[in-house]
DNA sequence: TGTACATCAGTGAACGCGCGTTCACTGATGTAC
DNA sequence: TGTACATCAGTGAACGCGCGTTCACTGATGTAC
């Protein structure tokens, strides 16, 4: 997770792991099958730190009325997705890095689960627009997607594109109109 | 850009190129200065070349009325842009690789001028939909960034994201509500 | 018209780096009888 | 209670790989006088 932090996907590799562990390389082999195994490892948890930080914003939502609510609650993730990739812009470039992620650790029981999932926690919210009736059902298709993308490509834009060098006022003000357009636009 | 196509920005190093180009290693130095400068050009390049299928798109959008038209035109840029990406994930994933490019080519007269600009595309689509009455002048701001997450997303979670495995139909599908959603929200 | 010189793309050997992966081994800890 | 054995994290040397970068050099082409 410290090489993935400051360095990327490309700063995952075994013996940094290793050395950073203050162990011998040929170590690494005893907790992850190969480097893929170590990289996949690596981005599941990156993609679940996301998911936390998501969760504590929504926690911090106070409760309107159902539509007012729900709103609040997808504004909170979607702008806590953005956060997180600006704030931790290695673990987030991380936690989407493509993996074939065959291999299985020696040991490990892929105690994954109980993570929370980004992309879940988004359908939930959407489904509360809909019973709140703010989204009509028959538009509900497809709708994360459209959402998701809109917060992934700022994230994405915001790390790793042309607007890396947006000052932070200015950021704000995209994600803002973003999530406006978001929720107008369902 | 072979490099690029085939294997993403990690693939576009000096050896590999001079190999690709039947010559000594050391014979790129007359060329680039260093690999970053390798990959700062290559990636202007890629660039480019979704500019230039975003132009061709444009061209073949038959002309309605105004409104009709500035819709039809925003589309297509934002449908080329993510076919492109669905179609050269490689050299999509190299446009967008971060580089420092603080060292110029030794000879080179910095020719990408003239190359299609997506950004600048793009303001030019939400400013012909101001025109036509599509979108209030006061919405206008910070407009290109919404648009531009919402596709550049898309892009990227079909290319390096969780919706790599989308069929071609649904991805189609997640297009259209995308750019569905994009059009009433601005 | 001829000659000395400059330019410049390409060569091939070399250096050093960090990586993934394998292998025979050690040493501590737990476990079966 | 004692002993033989299994388990398992960690060790250190080794192999091979591809990379970036430098350096003195070659050989063809153009250019100034």
């Amino acid at each position: 997770m410290r090489l993935a932090r400051e360095g990327g996907p490309d700063a995952v590799v075994l013996r940094a792991a290793s050395r950073e562990a203050g162990v011998s390389h040929s170590a690494a082999y005893r907790h992850f099958a190969d480097h893929d195994d170590l990289l996949a490892t690596t981005a599941q948890r990156c993609l679940g730190a996301i998911g936390e930080l998501m969760e504590q914003r929504l926690a911090g939502v106070t409760v309107a009325d159902p539509v007012g609510t729900a709103r609040a609650r997808l504004e909170a993730i979607g702008r806590a997705y953005v956060d997180f990739a600006v704030a931790e812009p290695g673990w987030f470039r991380t936690a989407f890095t493509p993996v074939s992620h065959r291999a299985s650790p020696p040991g490990s029981p892929d105690g994954e689960a109980g993570r929370p999932d980004p992309y879940a926690m988004l359908a939930a919210r959407l489904d509360e627009l809909v019973q709140a009736g703010a989204i009509p059902p028959q538009r509900r298709p497809a709708a994360e997607h459209a959402a998701w993308a809109t917060v992934h490509g700022l994230a994405s834009l915001f790390v790793d594109g042309p607007l890396r060098l947006l000052a932070p006022e200015a950021r704000g003000r995209s994600v803002a109109r973003a999530l406006d357009m978001v929720q107008r636009g369902l």
